[in-house]
DNA sequence: CGTCATTTTGAGGTATTTCAACGAAGGTGG
DNA sequence: CCACCTTCGTTGAAATACCTCAAAATGACG
């Protein structure tokens, strides 16, 4: 039997990996891949949806976990006041469907055109009464949101927008790395969705993208494409917390 | 063999429960009581511990998981520019120690005295092996773990110092309603370990309070006791998000 | 009871937010 | 294919809120 490995995070009470991770890679992402993908693929739905359709709505109740083939989509919560708040944004391979007491608890819209699968509840079910070890990768899955969350949490704390907008873009560069040379990178968001997800107004947003463009350390080009210049600056302001 | 309960949360990839947890309680943080518990407090070394002694901090070796008797403790992580970020605060029956690459990624620290129960790793690995449902209950209680960084993350997502502060001292009520009424709620931690948690200075904190104060809604008597006066608006400002 | 750390209070500086208007992009229909 | 329209994004100026710095007051602790 594989020797247990756990680990721990000061900034969470709970295990960061157990023996049925150890065999995994590095990232929780690709845990799925492989025969138990097959496995699941047989029993899911697939849609193609177009960009900005709404999967769900926060509320709704909660009969199908998804994953997502291709694509990226956020998952927001519209406050009373007005505003909206990103709480994350998913692509490739990510899974969203979390709820509470059986109801959705945020919305989820795709913001490119995307290939997502369904997987009912029931189905699920039965996929695991037959695959514990995939029932145990669900579960391992959480800890990347759990990543992505306090990750969430350090930006947040940042008082200054650039900063808080570099490390939005520094995610975003890092997830494109093998694609490209990973300067490059590409934003599927709007600006309106970047400020929901920093706790910043769009304006900041703007003001800061220029002020990175100004100080010659990223290029926007077009709405939805980045360069990073200046890597060494850039890293700079992202590890100045 | 019990139905899988799927829950989704669109804030995260992630199931929120699965079978083993259908028979849970409400809150994860009862998952580990009863004969789990007895048999893991066979294995665990038990410390008493003063207020503010630090447990272990960030960059060690993690060797140990670590389960709260009694007391409170806060996470943190001390970055470059001097400032303090705490990530969390742990009470009674709250687990911690989760680690990244064999080492702790935050400091952990007691806020009044505790008894914490140590795990070691080989000896958690052992009961593991004969307990796969404790595995997998100290797998879901990450899913507590997540829903604090979310609610943190709406915390930080605020742009009022008091409407941050009322947040706060919510769950440290919801936390105390059941040792009393509920209006009356203990503070463990100092204004500036509630400013380094709400992502404000300790004066912001201060002049917070002073306004909840003069506003009539809450009382703070000393400086770790306060009682809610008006819960109706105290209710409104948490909800003002 | 005295010392020291913590907290409060004050005044000024700075960043972001708002409000408002302009400019650009994308989508739709003619 | 072009024009229009809607949405998104940029820019400017004023207001607000928090942050920083500094000093006084409170409370904890030996």
């Amino acid at each position: 039997m594989p020797r247990a490995v756990v680990a721990l995070d000061g900034n969470g009470p709970s295990l960061r990996a157990v023996s049925f991770l150890a065999a995994c890679g590095p990232d929780p992402i690709e845990l799925l891949s492989g025969a138990h993908r097959k496995e699941l693929a047989r029993h899911a739905t697939t849609h193609v949806l177009p960009a900005r359709y709404v999967i769900y709505r926060a509320g709704a109740a909660a009969t199908s976990l998804f994953i997502i083939g291709d694509g990226a989509v956020k998952t927001f919560r519209d406050l009373r006041s007005g505003r909206r708040r990103i709480a994350a944004f998913f692509f490739a391979r990510d899974m969203f469907g979390l709820a509470e007491a059986g109801r959705y608890v945020n919305s989820v819209e795709t913001l490119t055109p995307c290939r997502i699968h369904e997987l009912d509840i029931h189905t699920l079910t039965g996929v695991f009464e037959h695959h514990a070890d995939i029932k145990l990768q669900f579960l391992a899955k959480t800890f990347h949101v759990l990543r992505d969350a306090q990750h969430h949490n350090i930006i947040m704390g940042r008082r200054d927008a650039a900063g808080r907008l570099a490390m939005l873009l520094h995610v975003l560069a890092t997830r494109n790395w093998l694609a490209n040379g990973g300067a490059e990178l590409s934003i599927p968001m709007t600006r309106s969705d970047m400020a929901n997800y920093l706790g910043l107004s769009m304006e900041a947003v703007s003001r800061a993208s220029r002020r990175l463009e100004l100080q010659g350390i990223v290029a926007f080009t077009g709405r939805h494409h980045a360069r990073i210049l200046d890597p060494r600056r850039f890293a700079a302001i992202v590890a100045d917390v």
